[in-house]
DNA sequence: ATCGAGGTTGCACTTAAGTATAAGGTCAAG
DNA sequence: CTTGACCTTATACTTAAGTGCAACCTCGAT
């Protein structure tokens, strides 16, 4: 017998706009547990956890489909477990190579920023020949 | 007096489709030197390394809004070339937030799997749990 | 002369995750 | 009993960086 909410107090509650909340529903991803007499969307407790679990997913960097196939694993069977399991393996990987690629672009923006200060700044376009040089990238 | 070339020999060396390098144009950020009397676009190794550039500076983040600023640099005038500087630190920062929260989300899916590994695996969805308790994120 | 590869244009479609707008219904307070 | 804040729906638009398609043109080789 938990409160009930509307949709602002939850979208609130997850710092989400009602917009987006309705927008979840629209995708299949966050039904409300009822309707009020005037038809508006009510939430239980259990609700709002979930919308956190959706953000805090997304802020990992699943999308909505993963988020999605998250939420359905009926979580008695043992199968969507794996399936669970394999789809954090292929985000823990695709982390990894994100990771790698984004300490090379730092490496790279550091040193055509360093060309860019130690020159003397009529000269300081440099910069653009710096990138144009790193293009052995992928 | 250099070669010319037409668009798929371009495009390949760029390791782009045509379609791509007609996109590009689209966007007015890559033109053809030229036309052929057949109307095909032509262009210059000048061209095929301006191409080069666009998608280095792609590689390492830039829009190709930015990359459109960056190759607008008049290269004479000091103005835009604070423009440069200010257009590379920004992505510096931009890289610096971004591999912060990379790190977390390793972090999270790392531990997550660990549990998962951990637990006689009829349990293992709780996995789901690890999650949802890191949703003190942002 | 014709065949196939590759070129041209314009226009519509894609993906992901929303945001915006219009036209109307509901609720609590004064 | 009216006002204002909040809710409803449906529909269309947004951004970024392309991709796909149709209908037609051009070039080099056979």
């Amino acid at each position: 017998m938990g409160r009930q909410f509307t949709i602002s107090q939850v979208a609130k509650a997850a710092n989400l706009p009602t917009t987006t909340v309705r927008y979840y529903e629209r995708v299949g991803l966050f039904e409300p547990e009822d309707r009020s007499a005037g038809n508006y969307r009510l939430y239980s407790e259990e609700s709002l956890r979930k919308l956190k679990f959706i953000r805090a997913a997304q802020a990992i960097g699943f999308t909505l489909d993963d988020v999605k196939a998250l939420l359905s694993t009926p979580s008695n069977t043992a199968l969507p477990c794996r399936e669970v399991q394999s789809l954090i393996e292929d985000r823990l990987a695709e982390v990894g190579r994100r990771l790698k690629d984004l300490r090379h672009v730092q490496r790279v923006l550091k040193s055509s920023l360093e060309k860019c200060n130690e020159a003397n700044r009529a000269d300081c376009c440099h910069v653009i020949e710096t990138l144009r040089e790193s293009a052995g990238m992928k």
